[in-house]
DNA sequence: ACTTGTTAGTTACATTTTCAACTAATATGC
DNA sequence: GCATATTAGTTGAAAATGTAACTAACAAGT
């Protein structure tokens, strides 16, 4: 029988896999029926768009992202013509991405719906709750891949 | 430019999913290399472990889990003897699930490696921090499907 | 009884993700 | 300079997921 202090419908892993699909579920319209973007895509634009021009591989180690993903995500963004690649002299092995014109207008669209969304969760949410909820997701987001010595 | 009050970098779909994605990859061994279950099975496996026998559409409430997911994950679970299906004489369209001996042992022993999980997660955050993140993980999880009038 | 509708669950097929092997460019040890 | 290792990124096959159409059992109206 379950301990009277832990509930596993309250176990963390599981009640952030719902929290997280529910919002996401929520939120995809905005870049799926407008751009047929997926997730990883709109992931990618935001990043390039939000910090400027980069290497996959950068945005892999900033999104938590795999190589492949990304390198599916940004071929997809390619032939939508949102973004170019730069090839860089020095280093051949990787490009630069940086978001076309018509990128950084999808980037702009997406980023004021983001806000908008953003704000409407928040109602439900007090002010407090709010910034505390954000600082424990930075917090699980970030833990331990540190890794070896 | 972004505005001051809002960065993408803690827009909460995106937080969550990345906070999401951490402790499911970190948790998931638990049931993975033991068992070689997947996410969705566990998830039912634990369903019918804290709440007993149920019918999969139930589950699929419960845990807001797509029909046809809770189908495959039903039979996985039956396949590897973890559960037995029993149906009802008087609505022969849905059967009741429960778990085996073997799922039970199997529920008991993953049991305790959530409640050791989630401990060492809790570790990380006060406890004051710790419940307002449940309490608003809980809000967001169940937020808006109500739909129509 | 008998068409029509609904519900629980399954199956087939397309899309997406993951895993592992691969290419190409650069770096390192000798 | 040449073998070996590492790094950035791609590709193909296998696994998993989502979508839609399907079956089987029941319900309801006529």
């Amino acid at each position: 029988m379950p301990d009277a202090d832990f509930n596993l419908s309250e176990f963390l892993p599981y009640l952030l896999n719902q929290a997280a699909d529910r919002q996401s579920m929520a939120f995809s319209p905005a870049y799926r029926a407008r751009y047929g973007m997926l997730r990883t895509e709109w992931r990618v634009l935001f990043h390039l768009g939000q910090y400027g021009e980069m290497t996959a591989k950068r945005i892999c180690e900033m999104a938590q992202l795999h190589k492949t993903k990304a390198s599916r995500a940004v071929a997809a963004l390619e032939a939508k013509r949102f973004l170019r690649r730069r090839e860089v002299a020095e280093d051949r092995r990787h490009a630069l991405l940086r978001l076309t014109p018509a990128g950084r207008a999808a980037y702009a669209h997406l980023y004021d719906a983001a806000r908008a969304f953003d704000m409407e969760v928040q109602t439900r949410l007090t002010v407090e709750d709010a910034r505390v909820l954000k600082r424990c997701l930075i917090k699980l987001a970030a833990s331990e891949d540190a890794g070896g010595p």
